[in-house]
DNA sequence: TGAATGATGCGCT
DNA sequence: GCGCATCATTCAT
């Protein structure tokens, strides 16, 4: 199974590395993907790959770990507080970036769900650099970008992430329909998905609004 | 355990 | 407007 899936993998790099265009374009989530209640979005973007046609080239990583922000009841949401000039990705139509400056040094990047009006959010958490990189120069960005700061798991969580992928707030709401940044589908399922309370909020920490890939080394905190 | 670091939003004038 | 507490974090101690 690992085995095969691992081919496939391969395989599809290879399209993608021939075929560019042509491979993304059928396997980009769509808007409906994202227009949907955000507790079936978040579990779902497990194992969907990330990807960003960054100022360095294309990166892209697997998705293993997410948290699910929902609505102005949520008192962890940043949307609690209602519409501002901040959140107002989040109140708007559902596929576009929501990116957020947190502590005064790391960026946050969100994935805006459900109808417009409805402001809600999918935080992404962490994400695994499968071997071999299978667009570009991944590595090499990634590595470059995170300055050697975590070279063990760049990726594992939010703040890193966006570190390692160069993100900021320049890249807030952004279609994740078009190409600079989006999300694919290749096929790959996740068997472990394990769900917990969310990381560091100190309200709202009773919902079970994390979910992550167990068998992942990839994600952050405690498992 | 706490320092780094700055935008945001709230509660006042 | 102005000041201050808060914050969906990370890393070194």
């Amino acid at each position: 199974m690992t085995f095969s899936l691992s081919v496939f993998n391969n395989l599809l790099t290879d399209l993608m590395n021939n075929h560019n265009l042509l491979y993304y374009q059928s396997m980009k989530l769509p808007r409906s993907f994202y227009n949907r209640p955000t507790l079936e979005v978040a579990p779902d973007l497990l194992g969907k790959f990330i990807v960003y046609n960054s100022p360095n080239g294309i990166i892209s990583a697997r998705i293993v770990e997410v948290e699910a922000y929902i609505g102005q009841d949520d008192p962890a949401c940043h949307a609690s507080h209602g519409l501002t000039e901040r959140t107002k990705p989040m109140f708007g139509p559902p596929g576009f970036t929501y990116i957020y400056l947190i502590y005064g040094m790391y960026n946050c990047l969100n994935f805006v769900t459900e109808p417009e009006g409805s402001p809600a959010a999918v935080l992404l958490r962490a994400a695994e650099l499968i071997e071999p990189a299978e667009i570009a120069d991944g590595h090499k960005i990634i590595s470059h970008l995170n300055n050697a700061k975590s070279a063990k798991h760049p990726l594992s969580g939010p703040g890193k992430f966006c570190r390692s992928f160069g993100l900021t707030t320049e890249q807030n709401n952004l279609d994740l329909t078009e190409d600079q940044i989006f999300v694919e589908d290749r096929g790959l399922a996740i068997k472990n998905i394990k769900q917990t309370g969310r990381i560091g909020v100190r309200v709202g920490k009773k919902r079970l609004w994390r979910f992550f890939d167990a068998d992942s080394e990839a994600v952050s905190g405690k498992r």
